[in-house]
RNA sequence: GCGCCUGUAGCUCAGUUGGAUAGAGCAGUAGCCUUCUAAGCUAUUGGUCGGGGGUUCGAAUCCUCCCAGGCGCGCCA
């Protein structure tokens, strides 16, 4: 609708350049806008504040000539000049009310396209370390993550969804060790406790399950263990394989899945973290300082020069990050968004800088990155930080069994992943008016009800009948849902582009009102048949779209509440 | 001290990438169930958009300087 309304503008702004009226090198930006106002019609255009001053006209009088210009098109009902001199246009009716057939033919489909043409993006979310359950902040990062995905599918990008977890370093072996000192009966309080050890009980159902040499099946190993307290590899790879088995459990139970999980051990076996040091000294952008050895980042926008070798010829982190990514860009990856907590986020222009140095051709903003703020889990007015489970958080798990997965995903998804969130968990677990999730999956069954209660009365009903009568819905109620319903794809467009999926919560809610506004004000399943097919065709659209828009949120569309 | 993020109603947050009179929920107040699900609806109270400057037809949105909060700033990850 907008583009066929864009070229209609614009080729009254040729004929305007014919007549002389508009000078033909001034700037064509031609932005269309939904109104918020309907008294301002359906559509809007600045055109004429933006063009004034090239055409030395004020803008009213300019939109006037656009106006006057515009070749008839069937859609239009008219246009009007208001404020300053916007043009406002008017949809006919028939229009406004073929977005029921689109809806009801699309089905699933509606709201998606194909910008992405089948082209490969991935996404890595979630990557925490094997040390411990998920908690609410990795809970964010799934849901944010997996949003993400969910929208780059509806707009046709080919999407691999990536977990990427440390199974080697320094945090592993205090793992290893916590588990081992468990084993051997000690108490995180103990005097000779591991310095760095973990501290949380799950730390002894680890130990519990090594000494009775429990068989751990996790989505990428299966380990047994063998149960000898003195054997730290053995405990090391059990405890991995355990707590993975574990995080995998939380995901299931928040149904986010991945399709490929990466190890940060295999860039070392594989030997792609010395391909990638001898490829930056090949490039020559390091440099040997104090037994270390130094990549020149700042060469690449970064604040200070990073250490890839430490003097003791162990590795940073640095960079088995860099060959990850470069190995990323080796897959063929055109586009791969990093879904991270905000407190990595001085990784961003470190990975990046090293990427360049690199001189692979890799784009100067690859990857691109989506960082979430932090959460604070309040219950009663007061911050919840224990957690029975691991001792020192929220873990995820707590969560979905206290809140529910439908409310905790949508909770964690519904707010801009760069504001701090703060998670009611009385909100989230009110089951009344209160509730944002419950209001959006209530319009959904309510419609569910609807369709049933038609086939109670033995109405006949169907599509194809209904889509001739669709002139029957003339309420102001009515004309406000099939506003609603056709910015949809608008909506799912514009949060996959800037990878915010909590607009397509904020829509949802505007459209369950709206729904239950016009669910209250008139009666659905009236005697007129003409009438009643007409509205059941519109609370059915709606109800494809809050399917349709839920699934995009990973949230359950319930047929009965 | 430096960098990134944030600051909108009493609380939690939106604000369509510079547009028209800044919105929603909760909380408060007053109403609506012999009628398709009241997990709903209607009405109403509440704002110097942290503050000061600037850019222009037009600023919550962009620039700059302050103030406040969060997170980072290691040869840890």
């Amino acid at each position: 609708m907008k583009d066929q309304l864009s070229r209609l503008i614009s080729q009254a702004l040729d004929s305007l350049v014919d007549q002389g009226t508009l000078p033909g090198d001034s700037p064509r930006n031609i932005q269309i806008d939904r109104t918020r106002d309907p008294s301002h019609g359906d559509l809007a255009s600045n055109i004429a504040l933006t063009l004034a001053k090239a055409a030395g006209k004020n803008p009213r009088e300019l939109a006037q000539l656009i106006c006057a210009a515009l070749p008839p098109a069937g859609f239009l009902a008219r246009t009007d000049i208001a404020g300053p001199g916007f043009i406002n246009f008017f949809l006919s009716e028939a229009s406004s009310q073929s977005v029921i057939r689109e809806i009801l033919e699309q089905e699933s489909a509606y709201g998606s396209c194909n910008t992405g043409q089948g082209r490969r993006v991935q996404v890595e979310y979630v990557s925490a370390n094997p040390t411990g359950p998920l908690h609410v902040g990795h809970g964010r990062g799934a849901a944010v993550g997996d949003c993400i995905c969910r929208l780059l599918e509806a707009t046709g990008w080919a999407v691999t969804r990536e977990f990427y977890y440390n199974d080697a370093g320094q945090q592993i072996n205090n793992l290893a060790l916590s588990v081992q000192a468990r084993c051997r009966g000690m108490q995180p309080d103990d005097p000779d406790w591991p310095a760095d050890g973990y501290r949380g009980d799950y730390i002894h159902d680890v130990a519990q399950a090594y000494l009775r040499g429990d068989r751990v099946d996790a989505s990428d190993q299966h380990v047994a263990g063998s149960a000898d307290p003195d054997r730290l590899d053995d405990i090391r790879r059990f405890a991995v394989a355990y707590l993975r088995r574990e995080q995998d459990l939380d995901l299931q139970a928040f149904e986010v899945h991945f399709d490929n999980y990466f190890l940060e051990s295999s860039l070392y076996e594989d030997g792609e973290v010395d391909a990638t040091v001898q490829r930056l000294v090949d490039r020559g952008h390091t440099y040997e300082l104090d037994g270390a050895l130094w990549l020149r980042t700042t060469a690449f926008g970064d604040d200070k020069d990073r250490v890839m070798r430490k003097s003791d010829g162990g590795y940073t982190y640095f960079l088995p990050d860099v060959a990850y990514h470069l190995n990323k860009w080796q897959r063929g990856f055109e586009r791969v968004i990093n879904e991270q907590g905000a407190d990595h986020h001085s990784t961003v222009t470190r990975v990046r800088a090293g990427l360049q140095a690199l001189e692979s051709g890799i784009p100067q903003g690859w990857p691109e990155y989506v960082l979430h703020q932090m959460v604070t889990v309040m219950r009663d007015g007061e911050e919840v930080k224990l957690s029975k489970r691991a001792g020192s958080y929220v873990t995820l798990r707590d969560l979905i069994d206290e809140v529910g997965r439908d409310a905790t995903r949508y909770f964690l998804a519904a707010r801009a992943a760069n504001s701090q969130l703060t998670f009611d968990i009385n909100l989230a677990t009110s089951q009344s008016n209160d509730n944002p999730v419950y209001y959006i999956q209530y319009a959904h069954a309510r419609a569910c009800s609807v369709m049933r209660k038609l086939q109670e009365q033995g109405w006949e009903w169907t599509p194809e009948t209904a889509l001739q009568q669709l002139d029957q819905l003339v309420e102001e109620h009515e004309k406000a849902l099939l506003r609603q319903l056709a910015r949809y794809p608008e909506v799912v467009a514009g949060a996959a582009l800037a990878s915010e999926p909590h607009t397509v919560a904020t829509y949802l809610r505007e459209l369950a009102a709206d729904f239950h506004t016009w669910y209250n004000a008139h009666k659905m399943l009236v005697e007129d048949a003409g009438l009643r097919n007409a509205r059941v065709a519109l609370c059915e659209a709606v109800r494809q779209v809050i399917a349709n828009g839920l699934g995009l949120l990973g949230v359950s569309a319930p047929e009965a509440m």
